[in-house]
DNA sequence: CGGCCCCATCGATGATTGTCAATGTTCTTG
DNA sequence: CAAGAACATTGACAATCATCGATGGGGCCG
Protein backbone atom coordinates (compact mmCIF):
# COMPACT_ATOMS: atom_id res chain seq x y z
CA UNK A 1 0.00 0.00 0.00
CA UNK A 2 1.51 3.25 -0.76
CA UNK A 3 -0.46 5.48 1.62
CA UNK A 4 -0.52 4.60 5.37
CA UNK A 5 -3.30 4.05 7.30
CA UNK A 6 -3.84 5.89 10.45
CA UNK A 7 -2.04 4.01 12.58
CA UNK A 8 -3.22 5.38 15.55
CA UNK A 9 -5.06 2.33 16.71
CA UNK A 10 -1.52 0.31 16.22
CA UNK A 11 -0.64 1.83 19.69
CA UNK A 12 -0.74 -0.46 22.49
CA UNK A 13 -3.75 1.44 24.34
CA UNK A 14 -5.26 -0.86 26.73
CA UNK A 15 -2.60 -0.45 29.20
CA UNK A 16 -4.91 0.66 32.50
CA UNK A 17 -7.47 3.04 31.33
CA UNK A 18 -11.00 2.77 31.46
CA UNK A 19 -13.21 2.77 34.46
CA UNK A 20 -14.57 -0.91 35.83
CA UNK A 21 -17.48 -2.35 34.10
CA UNK A 22 -19.73 -1.56 37.21
CA UNK A 23 -18.67 2.58 37.67
CA UNK A 24 -22.15 4.32 36.47
CA UNK A 25 -23.15 3.54 33.19
CA UNK A 26 -19.50 2.75 31.07
CA UNK A 27 -18.97 5.30 28.34
CA UNK A 28 -18.86 4.18 25.26
CA UNK A 29 -15.54 5.33 24.59
CA UNK A 30 -14.31 3.22 27.61
CA UNK A 31 -16.38 0.26 26.22
CA UNK A 32 -14.75 0.45 23.13
CA UNK A 33 -11.66 0.78 24.74
CA UNK A 34 -12.28 -2.13 27.29
CA UNK A 35 -14.12 -4.23 24.38
CA UNK A 36 -10.49 -4.61 22.40
CA UNK A 37 -8.69 -5.84 25.27
CA UNK A 38 -11.31 -8.53 26.09
CA UNK A 39 -11.31 -9.35 22.36
CA UNK A 40 -7.56 -9.67 22.28
CA UNK A 41 -8.41 -12.89 24.67
CA UNK A 42 -11.55 -13.70 22.77
CA UNK A 43 -9.27 -16.46 20.61
CA UNK A 44 -8.06 -19.38 21.69
CA UNK A 45 -4.55 -19.00 19.96
CA UNK A 46 -3.98 -15.94 21.55
CA UNK A 47 -5.34 -17.44 24.46
CA UNK A 48 -2.29 -20.46 24.64
CA UNK A 49 -0.13 -17.92 23.88
CA UNK A 50 -0.51 -15.92 26.71
CA UNK A 51 -0.52 -18.86 28.72
CA UNK A 52 3.23 -19.55 27.28
CA UNK A 53 4.48 -16.29 28.13
CA UNK A 54 2.47 -15.88 31.27
CA UNK A 55 4.17 -19.58 32.48
CA UNK A 56 7.94 -19.28 31.12
CA UNK A 57 10.48 -18.92 33.55
CA UNK A 58 11.76 -16.14 32.35
CA UNK A 59 9.68 -13.38 31.44
CA UNK A 60 10.03 -13.92 27.25
CA UNK A 61 10.31 -16.72 24.86
CA UNK A 62 11.34 -15.98 21.61
CA UNK A 63 8.80 -16.92 18.40
CA UNK A 64 10.51 -19.91 17.28
CA UNK A 65 9.17 -21.94 20.46
CA UNK A 66 5.55 -20.64 20.42
CA UNK A 67 4.91 -21.50 16.54
CA UNK A 68 5.19 -25.39 17.29
CA UNK A 69 2.74 -25.48 20.90
CA UNK A 70 -0.18 -23.87 19.16
CA UNK A 71 -0.24 -25.99 16.14
CA UNK A 72 -0.56 -22.78 13.81
CA UNK A 73 1.73 -21.79 11.28
CA UNK A 74 4.33 -18.82 11.96
CA UNK A 75 2.39 -16.05 10.09
CA UNK A 76 -0.80 -17.24 12.15
CA UNK A 77 1.13 -16.78 14.99
CA UNK A 78 2.48 -13.80 14.41
CA UNK A 79 -0.64 -12.08 13.63
CA UNK A 80 -2.13 -13.10 16.71
CA UNK A 81 1.00 -12.12 18.31
CA UNK A 82 0.43 -8.85 16.73
CA UNK A 83 -3.22 -8.12 18.09
CA UNK A 84 -1.79 -9.07 21.60
CA UNK A 85 0.90 -6.17 21.25
CA UNK A 86 -2.09 -3.94 19.90
CA UNK A 87 -3.71 -4.63 22.88
CA UNK A 88 -1.08 -4.12 25.23
CA UNK A 89 -0.89 -7.51 26.53
CA UNK A 90 2.56 -8.06 25.17
CA UNK A 91 5.68 -6.10 24.52
CA UNK A 92 8.33 -8.04 22.01
CA UNK A 93 12.14 -6.84 22.00
CA UNK A 94 14.64 -8.28 19.02
CA UNK A 95 17.41 -9.78 20.16
CA UNK A 96 19.74 -10.65 17.82
CA UNK A 97 17.88 -12.57 15.09
CA UNK A 98 14.97 -13.76 16.95
CA UNK A 99 11.99 -11.60 18.36
CA UNK A 100 11.53 -12.31 22.42
CA UNK A 101 7.79 -11.45 23.79
CA UNK A 102 6.81 -11.28 26.76
CA UNK A 103 3.42 -10.75 29.14
CA UNK A 104 2.22 -7.92 30.37
CA UNK A 105 1.04 -7.79 33.82
CA UNK A 106 -0.05 -4.85 34.29
CA UNK A 107 -2.33 -4.88 31.28
CA UNK A 108 -3.91 -8.32 32.48
CA UNK A 109 -4.55 -7.01 35.50
CA UNK A 110 -6.33 -4.26 34.35
CA UNK A 111 -8.79 -6.18 32.11
CA UNK A 112 -9.41 -8.27 35.79
CA UNK A 113 -10.04 -5.00 37.39
CA UNK A 114 -12.43 -3.91 34.77
CA UNK A 115 -14.81 -7.14 35.66
CA UNK A 116 -14.75 -6.71 39.46
CA UNK A 117 -18.48 -6.79 40.02
CA UNK A 118 -18.86 -7.04 43.28
CA UNK B 1 -36.29 -23.54 11.10
CA UNK B 2 -38.15 -27.02 10.90
CA UNK B 3 -35.09 -28.95 12.50
CA UNK B 4 -33.12 -27.71 15.48
CA UNK B 5 -29.47 -27.31 15.07
CA UNK B 6 -28.08 -28.67 17.60
CA UNK B 7 -28.57 -26.35 20.79
CA UNK B 8 -25.52 -27.62 22.82
CA UNK B 9 -23.42 -24.71 22.43
CA UNK B 10 -26.67 -22.80 23.31
CA UNK B 11 -26.50 -24.09 27.02
CA UNK B 12 -24.77 -21.38 29.33
CA UNK B 13 -21.14 -23.24 29.75
CA UNK B 14 -18.95 -20.41 30.71
CA UNK B 15 -19.37 -20.72 34.04
CA UNK B 16 -16.36 -21.46 36.51
CA UNK B 17 -14.63 -23.75 34.52
CA UNK B 18 -11.20 -24.21 33.38
CA UNK B 19 -7.53 -23.53 34.45
CA UNK B 20 -6.50 -19.94 35.11
CA UNK B 21 -4.34 -19.19 32.13
CA UNK B 22 -1.08 -19.71 33.92
CA UNK B 23 -1.43 -23.38 34.71
CA UNK B 24 1.24 -25.34 32.60
CA UNK B 25 0.32 -24.61 29.48
CA UNK B 26 -3.25 -24.11 29.15
CA UNK B 27 -5.04 -27.16 27.13
CA UNK B 28 -6.38 -26.40 23.28
CA UNK B 29 -10.15 -27.65 24.68
CA UNK B 30 -9.71 -24.73 27.74
CA UNK B 31 -8.50 -22.09 25.66
CA UNK B 32 -11.69 -22.90 23.56
CA UNK B 33 -14.48 -22.42 26.29
CA UNK B 34 -12.76 -19.54 27.69
CA UNK B 35 -12.20 -17.64 24.38
CA UNK B 36 -15.41 -17.80 24.07
CA UNK B 37 -16.43 -16.02 27.17
CA UNK B 38 -13.89 -13.51 26.43
CA UNK B 39 -15.53 -13.11 23.48
CA UNK B 40 -18.65 -12.28 24.86
CA UNK B 41 -16.89 -9.21 26.17
CA UNK B 42 -15.14 -8.36 23.11
CA UNK B 43 -17.99 -5.95 22.13
CA UNK B 44 -18.36 -2.30 23.02
CA UNK B 45 -22.25 -3.20 23.22
CA UNK B 46 -22.09 -6.15 25.05
CA UNK B 47 -19.63 -4.86 27.77
CA UNK B 48 -22.33 -1.22 28.46
CA UNK B 49 -25.17 -4.14 28.49
CA UNK B 50 -23.31 -5.75 30.79
CA UNK B 51 -22.65 -2.32 32.63
CA UNK B 52 -26.19 -1.46 32.64
CA UNK B 53 -27.18 -5.29 33.93
CA UNK B 54 -23.79 -4.65 37.05
CA UNK B 55 -24.87 -1.45 38.34
CA UNK B 56 -29.07 -1.81 38.23
CA UNK B 57 -29.78 -1.26 42.10
CA UNK B 58 -32.00 -4.01 42.10
CA UNK B 59 -30.63 -6.65 40.10
CA UNK B 60 -32.50 -7.72 37.14
CA UNK B 61 -33.39 -5.12 33.71
CA UNK B 62 -36.04 -4.67 31.56
CA UNK B 63 -34.59 -4.89 28.06
CA UNK B 64 -36.94 -1.94 27.41
CA UNK B 65 -34.17 -0.17 29.78
CA UNK B 66 -31.74 -1.94 27.83
CA UNK B 67 -32.31 -0.57 23.72
CA UNK B 68 -31.93 3.44 24.13
CA UNK B 69 -28.63 3.59 26.20
CA UNK B 70 -26.57 1.66 23.92
CA UNK B 71 -28.14 3.14 20.79
CA UNK B 72 -28.58 0.43 18.52
CA UNK B 73 -31.97 -1.07 17.27
CA UNK B 74 -33.76 -3.59 19.89
CA UNK B 75 -33.38 -6.70 17.82
CA UNK B 76 -29.57 -6.44 18.18
CA UNK B 77 -29.86 -5.57 21.51
CA UNK B 78 -31.71 -8.72 21.53
CA UNK B 79 -28.85 -10.68 19.73
CA UNK B 80 -26.21 -9.25 21.90
CA UNK B 81 -28.03 -10.88 25.30
CA UNK B 82 -28.93 -13.90 23.27
CA UNK B 83 -24.56 -13.82 22.98
CA UNK B 84 -24.15 -13.33 26.70
CA UNK B 85 -26.60 -15.50 28.17
CA UNK B 86 -24.88 -18.41 26.07
CA UNK B 87 -21.46 -17.40 27.27
CA UNK B 88 -22.92 -17.86 30.82
CA UNK B 89 -22.61 -14.21 31.57
CA UNK B 90 -26.60 -12.98 32.09
CA UNK B 91 -29.88 -14.76 32.88
CA UNK B 92 -32.69 -14.32 31.45
CA UNK B 93 -36.49 -14.45 33.32
CA UNK B 94 -39.72 -13.34 31.72
CA UNK B 95 -42.30 -11.21 34.55
CA UNK B 96 -44.99 -10.55 32.33
CA UNK B 97 -45.03 -9.40 29.18
CA UNK B 98 -41.23 -8.60 29.55
CA UNK B 99 -38.20 -9.43 29.82
CA UNK B 100 -35.74 -8.74 32.98
CA UNK B 101 -32.10 -9.75 32.27
CA UNK B 102 -29.36 -10.00 34.99
CA UNK B 103 -25.38 -10.18 35.05
CA UNK B 104 -24.38 -13.40 36.67
CA UNK B 105 -21.14 -12.36 39.41
CA UNK B 106 -20.12 -15.90 39.42
CA UNK B 107 -19.16 -16.25 35.54
CA UNK B 108 -17.71 -12.71 35.73
CA UNK B 109 -15.71 -14.10 38.77
CA UNK B 110 -14.41 -16.76 36.88
CA UNK B 111 -12.83 -15.33 33.90
CA UNK B 112 -11.30 -12.76 36.41
CA UNK B 113 -9.92 -15.73 37.85
CA UNK B 114 -8.29 -17.21 34.97
CA UNK B 115 -6.51 -13.70 34.36
CA UNK B 116 -4.76 -13.80 37.93
CA UNK B 117 -0.89 -14.16 36.31
CA UNK B 118 0.69 -13.22 39.29
C1' DC C 1 -62.31 -11.16 20.90
C1' DG C 2 -59.21 -7.54 18.90
C1' DG C 3 -55.62 -4.54 19.22
C1' DC C 4 -51.32 -3.35 21.34
C1' DC C 5 -46.85 -3.86 23.67
C1' DC C 6 -42.55 -6.38 24.46
C1' DC C 7 -39.36 -9.07 22.71
C1' DA C 8 -37.24 -12.89 19.86
C1' DT C 9 -36.26 -14.62 15.32
C1' DC C 10 -35.46 -14.36 10.30
C1' DG C 11 -33.17 -12.78 6.11
C1' DA C 12 -29.94 -9.87 4.08
C1' DT C 13 -25.77 -7.25 3.85
C1' DG C 14 -21.40 -5.11 4.68
C1' DA C 15 -17.45 -5.51 7.66
C1' DT C 16 -14.18 -8.07 10.31
C1' DT C 17 -11.53 -12.13 11.32
C1' DG C 18 -8.62 -16.48 11.22
C1' DT C 19 -5.81 -18.94 8.30
C1' DC C 20 -2.19 -20.12 5.06
C1' DA C 21 1.24 -19.87 1.09
C1' DA C 22 4.28 -16.72 -0.82
C1' DT C 23 7.29 -12.97 -0.38
C1' DG C 24 10.13 -9.32 2.22
C1' DT C 25 13.29 -7.77 5.65
C1' DT C 26 16.77 -7.96 8.86
C1' DC C 27 20.12 -10.14 11.14
C1' DT C 28 24.03 -13.60 11.58
C1' DT C 29 27.44 -16.53 9.70
C1' DG C 30 30.38 -18.72 6.39
C1' DC D 1 29.52 -10.59 -0.26
C1' DA D 2 26.52 -14.71 -0.45
C1' DA D 3 23.63 -17.90 1.99
C1' DG D 4 20.68 -18.92 5.43
C1' DA D 5 17.75 -18.31 9.61
C1' DA D 6 13.99 -15.83 12.20
C1' DC D 7 10.00 -13.05 11.79
C1' DA D 8 6.91 -9.79 9.70
C1' DT D 9 3.99 -8.43 5.94
C1' DT D 10 1.07 -9.17 1.85
C1' DG D 11 -2.69 -11.17 -0.71
C1' DA D 12 -6.42 -14.21 -0.95
C1' DC D 13 -10.30 -16.74 0.79
C1' DA D 14 -13.79 -18.77 3.65
C1' DA D 15 -16.16 -18.09 7.83
C1' DT D 16 -18.05 -15.44 11.33
C1' DC D 17 -20.12 -11.23 13.04
C1' DA D 18 -22.70 -6.82 13.87
C1' DT D 19 -26.40 -4.50 12.29
C1' DC D 20 -30.98 -3.40 10.68
C1' DG D 21 -35.84 -3.81 8.79
C1' DA D 22 -39.52 -6.87 8.69
C1' DT D 23 -41.99 -10.45 10.73
C1' DG D 24 -43.81 -13.49 14.35
C1' DG D 25 -45.54 -15.01 18.88
C1' DG D 26 -47.06 -14.38 23.47
C1' DG D 27 -49.26 -11.52 27.22
C1' DC D 28 -52.14 -7.83 28.66
C1' DC D 29 -56.09 -4.86 28.40
C1' DG D 30 -60.05 -2.56 26.63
Amino acid sequence: MAVRELPVLEQPEAAMCCAPIQAETLAAADARTLARGFAALGDPVRLQLLSLLATSGEGAVCVCDLVEPVGKSQPTVSHHLKILRAAGLVTSERRGTNNWYAAVPAALAALREALRSA
